[in-house]
RNA sequence: GCCCUUUUAGUUCAGUGGUAGAAUAGUUGAAUGGUAAUCAACAGACACAAGUUCGAUUCUUGUACUGGGCACCA
């Protein structure tokens, strides 16, 4: 996956770009408005005020043309320095450009090409000429200065490479993109559906269950091995516990709420709250700790109704939640515990992950500075001793503590935020948490929150577009297909076989329609199932079963017993 | 929520100011098969509401939904 913005050949190749695609489009819309062009970290982009005029989808191509016209004029482009009130002047009739320049400090440099000018930092490249691999990708809207009480201009994006192989492979990977989208694949492979019943609400299948009973088998056993507790807490509560928990005043746009007997209350945007009322349960003493107590928990986010995209965004998921319970001076070694669970949960799909560390916010935070100072340098000391690289986000913490956050990489290259260890120095108070200590006095505890798959429902959505929809064969929906290739005279074996694997625990179905085998071979592929069994008059003289694995061509002959073992230990490993 | 966009059969797509056509899936029948699609018959759809019109699936408006962005993600 590119990177333009990391590359010093690329991005000003893409800025002087964002300039041409803006000459071009002065050209064809002269009532056009500039404000900024940009190169981002795929291609660039330029947002434009049309007055009432708009460019379509299908104006791209008219805008390429323009582009490519201008670039073959070869002219150079070349850097100006202006006083601001030269530049005042030169902009005067632009609203857009003079607000550009009230917000600059000292000399203002623009950029000239023929007829174009425009205000930049630059550096470009020098000539129009090197601009002939660029691709415009899309429209869309955008708020003048990313603020949502702002007008909104239009954005048009667009990518620029050195050469026409470079453009081509990029092109490619949007196609692969496309191709894995989990929207897609989860309604091929039936994994999930989503209804226009309740936009943001999915719906489980029953081979999409399989995956997520999968998933969470495998969390529970793996925080059994770890030292967790469980517990299950009501999705709807009295709106005074949201009250207490500072979540109805802040973030009561996105909850959703019900009136019973008269009395409000709100479902579970977080799970927090209810884990708080477990702790005040019982009397805690310092023995106990560390605490972890987990909890598969569903939530409810009233998102607005633009963000909503397949399992990515969602109005109701399950937080693979806990919330550790503490000393100060167990902080280090618990999130170095952490980090290698999460570590190795990550590994066994595959998956490639970076750690960034994010501190205390410049203003808005609470609690003591001496414990946010102590808890970010155990936050970065578990880093250093779990041996792991981290990133620090300066200021980025959440107002109640420090975070570090997991960014997974998948199959091609792309990140995804899934994990995250938040200290939290709110809720403790909020609750007014205690526990006692070795003294006999009472004592607030340190709290973590903690995710590993963040989400249930998005990371599976991340796991089909990783794995393209071909999950490894512990995951797999339906593990194993019998075909008989003849139903009269195969079937019984056929359903002898299937019996031997279903007392293994496997998933397996015998396919007795009456078709082809070819074509249930093919579907079997399309299907992605991992194995196909193909039972025949050879299989059932010599005792034995052929097998094809998906997406290879080749059959190979064992016994059900080589076969068993082998199958057996490939779900082990979890290959 | 905002901008643009989309909506025709279970699914993927054609098409029209005089209510629609295919592929595939489905049902039924025939075919008994050796590694990516056997043949035939049947059945199945214009998102919803209002307007314009003799007549609207087609045009207009609104609503909902889809997709791409923006904003949001205490």
């Amino acid at each position: 996956m590119i990177n333009i913005k990391e590359d010093e050949k690329l991005s000003p190749l893409n800025h002087s770009c964002a300039h041409l695609m803006a000459h071009a489009i002065k050209n064809l819309y002269p009532k056009a408005l500039f404000w900024v062009g940009p190169f981002i970290k795929e291609g660039f982009y330029y947002d434009i005020d049309l007055g009432d005029d708009f460019i379509k989808e299908e104006d791209l191509e008219a805008i390429e043309r323009e582009m490519k016209k201008l670039a073959k004029k070869n002219k150079r482009i070349y850097k100006e320095i202006l006083s601001r009130d030269e530049a005042l002047e030169m902009f005067k009739n632009d609203p857009y450009k003079v607000d550009l320049i009230s917000e600059l400090e000292g000399k203002i440099s623009v950029y000239k090409q023929d007829d174009f000018i425009d205000l930049c930092r630059g550096p470009h490249v020098e000539s129009t000429k090197e601009l002939r691999h660029f691709k415009l990708l899309k429209v869309s809207g955008a708020y003048f200065k990313g603020d949502s009480k702002n007008k909104m201009l239009q954005r048009v994006y667009g990518i620029c490479f050195e050469n026409e192989e470079d453009l081509k492979e990029h092109l490619n990977f949007l196609e692969e993109v496309k191709k894995r989208d989990h929207k897609k694949i989860g309604q091929e492979l039936e994994l999930f559906m989503i209804s226009e019943y309740g936009s943001g609400f999915p719906f489980w299948l029953p081979k999409g269950m399989v995956i997520r009973k999968t998933l969470e088998d495998f969390w529970y056993k793996e925080h059994i091995k770890e030292g967790y507790e469980f517990i299950q807490t009501p999705i709807m509560l009295s709106k005074d516990l949201w009250e207490v928990s500072g979540h109805y005043t802040n973030y009561k746009e996105n909850m959703y709420f019900s009136n019973i007997d008269d009395k409000e209350f709100a479902i579970k945007p977080m799970n927090c709250p209810g884990g708080m009322l477990v702790y005040k349960n019982t009397l805690h003493s310092y023995r106990d700790f560390p605490l972890r107590v987990g909890e598969l928990g569903l939530v409810h986010r009233h998102e607005a109704s633009g963000a909503l995209n397949g399992l990515f965004r969602v109005r109701t998921f399950t937080q693979d939640d806990a919330h550790l319970f503490m000393t100060e001076d167990q902080i280090e070694s618990e999130i170095v515990n952490l980090i290698n669970f999460i570590d190795r949960m990550y590994s066994v799909f595959g998956l490639k992950y970076s750690i960034e560390l994010s501190t205390r916010p410049e203003e808005k935070y609470i609690g003591d500075i001496s414990i946010w100072n102590r808890s970010e340098k155990a936050l970065a000391s578990a880093c250093e001793k779990a041996g792991k690289e981290f990133k620090i986000n300066e200021g980025d913490g959440a107002f109640y503590g420090p975070k570090l956050d997991f960014k997974v990489l998948d199959a091609i290259g792309r990140e995804w935020q899934c994990g995250t260890i938040q200290l939290d120095m709110n809720l403790p108070e909020r609750f007014d948490l205690h526990y006692i200590d070795k003294d006999g006095s009472k004592k607030r505890p340190i709290m973590l929150h903690r995710v590993i798959y963040g989400s249930i429902e998005r990371f599976i959505g991340i796991l089909i577009e990783h794995y393209s929809g071909a999950f490894p064969l512990w995951i797999s929906p339906m593990q194993i297909s019998i075909i008989p290739v003849n139903n009269e005279h195969h079937l019984k074996y056929s359903l002898e076989i299937e019996e031997k694997l279903k007392a293994k625990g496997l998933r397996v179905e015998v396919d007795s329609r009456d078709e082809k085998m070819g074509y249930k071979i093919r579907e079997k592929q399309t299907g992605k199932v991992p194995y196909t069994l193909i039972i025949g008059d050879k299989e059932l003289d010599e005792n034995m079963i052929s097998y094809r694995k998906y997406g290879e061509e080749k059959t190979a002959q064992v016994s059900l017993e080589g076969f068993i073992s082998v199958i057996l230990s490939e779900i082990d490993m979890k290959k």
